[in-house]
DNA sequence: TCAATACTTAGCCTCGTGGCTAAGTATTCG
DNA sequence: CGAATACTTAGCCACGAGGCTAAGTATTGA
């Protein structure tokens, strides 16, 4: 556990960056093209492509050409790397909390 | 809602790199020194502090000084607003199911 | 008091990120 | 065919992140 730091590099970085979540968001609602995307933002199409790009190999998003088009397409198993993340850091807690009942209940006996 | 993107930033950024994220994971077993917590890692001290200031000002971990030594706590509850996130990211995946849904039966209709 | 300890400050360096423009390619529509 | 569309490629730029060393400050133990 924790090997996949790698995975989780790119995911967080991919996240931390607000036009990029807009774009996970607005995937969320299913698939886009480039176009359709980048109208929401201020920036130059070769600006937004980056962020696509960036998502894409964080294993975020899925994207394809048809014809002279782009589609993406959200993929929601990747975010779960988030979710195991969280979930482990909530376990480390958990152990820790039962250090000190245990730890409590020997001051007690 | 999705108003407190520039916390997001500053946390996902956080989160975007494995020292870090290693500090937070030990910061869940408990409080800990500047000095405990950059043994872990072979980089000079005042490269490590720029991480535990990092984590600070993205409200992850709280830090204070005692003669001369800084301890460190983690803060969980700074940690929830990436739930939050996924939880609405979530939410919009519903909604999209929900539409998919509704989309099928008015067709059976 | 003096040396060791535990940061802290200052300053420098390199690389990657996020933005741009300009020009190119490949489809599609009239 | 020719023009419009939808990216794509190439190349440049500025800034910030993450690393370093060297030297400074403030506590603490002997």
């Amino acid at each position: 556990m924790a090997k996949y730091s790698a995975v989780l590099d790119d995911v967080f970085v991919a996240l931390a960056d607000p036009t990029r979540r807009g774009v996970v968001r607005r995937l969320g609602e299913g698939p886009a093209t480039v176009g359709e995307l980048a109208r929401a933002y201020p920036m130059a199409l070769p600006s937004f492509m980056k962020h696509v790009r960036t998502l894409e190999s964080a294993g975020l998003i899925r994207t394809a050409k048809t014809g002279r088009v782009r589609t993406c397409v959200l993929d929601r198993e990747r975010l779960a790397v988030v979710e195991d993340w969280l979930a482990e850091q909530r376990h480390v807690w958990e152990q820790r909390t039962d250090r000190l009942e245990q730890f409590i209940g020997e001051e007690d006996s």
